[in-house]
DNA sequence: GTGAAAGCGCTAACAA
DNA sequence: TTGTTAGCGCTTTCAC
């Protein structure tokens, strides 16, 4: 299969010009006549002509597109964070190109080079839970390409980063449970070796110790696969209500684990949130009509994408190498509703 | 900011080589020694050395990406098919790039034009609910570029596509609520200009039809912006509740009208099913735990996208045109939940 | 086994 | 006002 489309040298030789007449021409230049300016955009017109962007990149030395990679783009937050990053890419003449790393390191690595390097301008990443080793990232920095971190970030690079404040929405959250009449407040979370993993746990750790709370070990669980994997969480899930006193209110870390813990407990039959409570980490729309609706902790997804791009697009139109960095904090939002009940005794 | 990354010419450089030579000792070509071949692999791992796929694609007539077209990734039934979509490109060493037309006319052919010609080869779309001029695409076909269609198709283009049974979705859907005793039957749906629509409102109306009941124009509602206001959506509801004989059940044809009537009924302090029974197309894995669990028209949204691409990259390998197209055509899946339970009458 | 050179489609400095 | 030319980084024939 292959491209019969006519480039400027097609034009050129039809209408007895040279090449460099045509391109000024098409690109509207002061040194062209009117006259040949006519001619040449209307034959462009008329034989449907479209600058081939790759050789225009290559020339120019920039794509005028940036890379993003998230985990999953099934996952509202991240697509909502998407929106945030198109909007801003857009208004400033920038397309995205979006990768999923389904929480693979391996796949992360993947994208990234094929992402990487000249074919985009700039990289927006969120690491996958998987991602320990950013040697690859480090390269390519090293190498000139800007990138901007947002959600799980590393704190082995020095760059521009956007995240939420993870403790604080944990904390509150934690709190919030606490303060409900909740005693056995377990916590599920993907691998702590991401930074948000790591910030959510603090979060939900401080909140008991201020609250004279004991923390136990047996009541965290840590799904290392980021709850990809339905039977990951089963597995946390069922060690939880094995334990000899069983959490009755349990604060997921992670969208994907969220909503597969509400399903899980369905699958179990427990009562929500008489039996126990659920509260967590999601951006999904429709926590309002869950069953039952669910208590949760929103990040700004949007404002994220867009400030995060916002920022990458500064480095990429810096004139001089950028060495000051600054990590933009953003707050959650703790959205009350009925997971969290505290059930008033019926008589 | 600019890049100093080092090009097949710094190493010839270095290495006292011809480019020619460096290239074809990167390529693992026979032709090379095996000590040159050790040498130049060598440098280029030390100083990172990465080829520019901007100037291989130029160079080679192709970039082993193609492009994708959605409407809204935060879509599940798209995210998956998305998913099935990367999973076939990536197997047979292709790059997926993600865009979103939100339902809008313009930002598809933008998106179009980005992604357009040369910079993929080859596009999968998946219609806007505004899109009925299609000449952007007519245009990039007959230039050569491989298009292939998935859900939302233009019957005006002769290429492969890849769809669902609409009309049986919709007819069994409509057939299970009129058994379940359902007297008043909406049908709540997108614009008419898309296939999808039309198709899914055919079975709506043949499945009254064949059951002898009336089809009334008032119970249909269209959202011509695929209900990606919410506005839209509350005002066919309301509408739909000031008759005088308000629906006791709504079939719902788009996964945002779906979720999106979900809520509002919940807002409109509507009990589901026993005031109004809910079903709808959509591939939420939430919809379990929706309150009620709700009763849905599943697509094979993984197979829809694997299947595309399978015939998207048959078409791009294809040695000549390719002038025979062929349509599949997948089954829905009707899940019944509770939303749809017909009310044993309590004493 | 290695290298010179042409060219993918486009842009832009410089000539005419 | 128009044309010539030299690349952008890479691949690939064809010489050596």
């Amino acid at each position: 299969m292959n491209f019969d489309a006519i480039t400027i040298r097609d034009i050129a030789r039809e209408l007895h010009l040279s090449v460099s007449t045509v391109s000024k021409a098409l690109r509207d230049s002061y040194e062209i006549s009117d006259k040949t300016k006519k001619l040449v955009l209307e034959y462009a017109q008329k034989n449907n002509y479209r600058p081939n962007p790759m050789a225009q990149s290559l020339k120019k030395g920039h794509s005028k597109s940036i890379g993003i990679v998230v985990s999953s783009i099934d996952n509202q937050f991240f697509s909502q964070v998407i929106n945030g990053m198109e909007s801003e890419a857009y208004s400033q003449g920038y397309n995205v190109i979006i990768t999923q790393s389904h929480e693979s390191w391996d796949l992360e690595v993947q994208n990234v080079n094929h992402l990487t390097h000249r074919a985009i301008d700039g990289l927006l990443i969120s690491l996958s839970t998987e991602t320990n080793d950013v040697e690859h990232l480090k390269k390519l920095q090293s190498q000139g390409l800007p990138i901007v971190f947002f959600d799980r970030v590393s704190n082995e690079i020095d760059t521009h980063k956007v995240i939420v404040d993870n403790l604080k929405g944990a904390y509150e959250a934690t709190m919030h449970l606490i303060n409900s009449g909740y005693k056995h407040i377990a916590h599920i979370t993907s691998s702590a070796i991401t930074s948000v993993s790591s910030e959510r746990l603090s979060g939900y750790k401080k909140a008991l110790e201020d609250s004279g709370m004991e923390v136990d070990d047996r009541y965290i669980k840590f799904c290392t696969h980021g709850g990809q994997a339905m039977s990951e969480i089963q597995q946390a899930l069922q060690e939880l209500l094995d334990l000899e006193v069983k959490p009755d209110a349990i604060l997921t870390a992670w969208d994907r684990i969220t909503t597969s813990t509400l399903s899980l407990l369905h699958k179990f039959n427990i009562k929500i949130p008489q039996e126990i409570a659920l509260l967590g980490f999601t951006n999904t729309l429709l926590a309002d009509v869950l069953n039952p609706s669910l208590t949760a902790v929103q990040q700004p997804a949007f404002e994220i994408g867009r400030k995060a791009t916002e920022m990458l697009l500064s480095i990429i139109n810096s004139k001089r190498p950028v060495t000051e960095f600054e990590t933009v904090v953003l707050p959650t939002e703790l959205f009350i509703r009925n997971s969290t009940a505290r059930q008033i005794a019926v008589k």
